[in-house]
DNA sequence: GCATCGAACTTTAGGATCGAAGTCTTCAGG
DNA sequence: CCTGAAGACTTCGATCCTAAAGTTCGATGC
């Protein structure tokens, strides 16, 4: 008895810190070149971290993180802030399906309205009520607020370069992915 | 008839660009910074885009993101590829539940073994098969070929920068954002 | 006009996840 | 020993999503 008193079970404890991966992934992949390791792993991190924080800050508002991407291709789409769930649902990634039952929810909680189109009754308008807008504008002032916070340690130039790197990958990604439609699931 | 021809409907059709879509953000919301706004802009689409480029990859081998996943954690743990069902809930960020289903799923697939701890029968055991094993080093393959790709355009210097700076980012997000257990939901 | 085709949404069935409520095991006392 | 408390999963019920099968309306051809 008290001879397995603990460390060697299959509990360690905590997320890695990204070196420490790096080094863990060198083992078992030898030819992986730890600085394209490196860029790739921080932009998962920063990404679900990041998206952690914007649906903490618009949970505050009483709307889920799927609910405020709703809200912003409306205004992305510009005054009367109109789409179709056809269009929405390309838009975000969804199934029309599922966007019917977000719109639904939507609807429900007033930030939405859905109405068929007078000249095409197969069709059908979803439009940003005031609600929605307000909604929106709220969750914009706080993330705007919280971008700025996540940028502070970088210098203009910086963050210059950093965006026009960003959107080098990007180019190079849409390049080579196509993008068959694309769903856009899942996370790292 | 034929008098509502068209495209004053709800129909736009794509994404739009990242730049028009900056410029319509400034429209609607006057004190943006653009430059903020781009680099975060960017930064969630190259990951959604990553991240459908992952998981078309891996589907190829047969298994979906969320199942690499798992195999990465497993590997990343280190000889002998073992840990318990929730620590690895914890470092995928997913609760203990869905936990238990994925590895039911993954031990059918024969990714992974399922066993109680000889030592403690209140713990679980989920060890790496080989044929999971060989799964993640293919997948592993796949995805350092494409994460090469990506950043072709991009020297050593900036990528080194770049690495740098995301780092950077990624430290900030975890001073502001404390991660209280956090779940790593949603995308944006 | 009327039947057919196609477009745009909705409904249905199944899978995955979350939160909360068990269940089983171990450990600390009495 | 037996009881109570805590830990580690698992089960249960509700939610949200996908894929596939409807529905409904509009456009075309005859």
């Amino acid at each position: 008895m008290s001879d397995t008193p603990e460390p060697s079970g299959p509990q360690a404890s905590q997320e890695p810190s990204l070196d420490e991966q790096i080094a863990a992934y060198q083992r078992e992949f030898r030819d992986l070149d730890p600085q394209v390791e490196k860029v790739v792993s921080a932009l998962g991190r920063l990404n679900r971290r990041m998206n952690v924080a914007y649906g903490r800050q618009v949970a505050d508002l009483g709307i889920s993180n799927a609910e405020w991407e709703v809200l912003k291709t409306l205004v992305l789409s510009g005054a009367p802030y109109r789409l179709g769930p056809g269009e929405l649902a390309k838009r975000l990634g969804l199934t029309p399906a599922a966007m019917t039952h977000r719109i639904d929810r939507m609807a429900g909680e007033g930030l939405v309205t859905r109405d068929r189109d007078e000249n095409n009754r197969v069709r059908v308008i979803v439009e940003l009520t005031d609600e929605g807008r307000q909604k929106w504008l709220e969750a914009m002032r706080m993330a705007t607020a919280f971008e700025e916070e996540l940028l502070q340690d970088l210098s203009a130039e910086e963050r210059g370069s950093l965006g026009e790197m960003l959107i080098r990958l990007l180019r190079r990604v849409e390049l080579t992915q196509p993008d068959a439609g694309g769903r856009l699931t899942d996370l790292d």
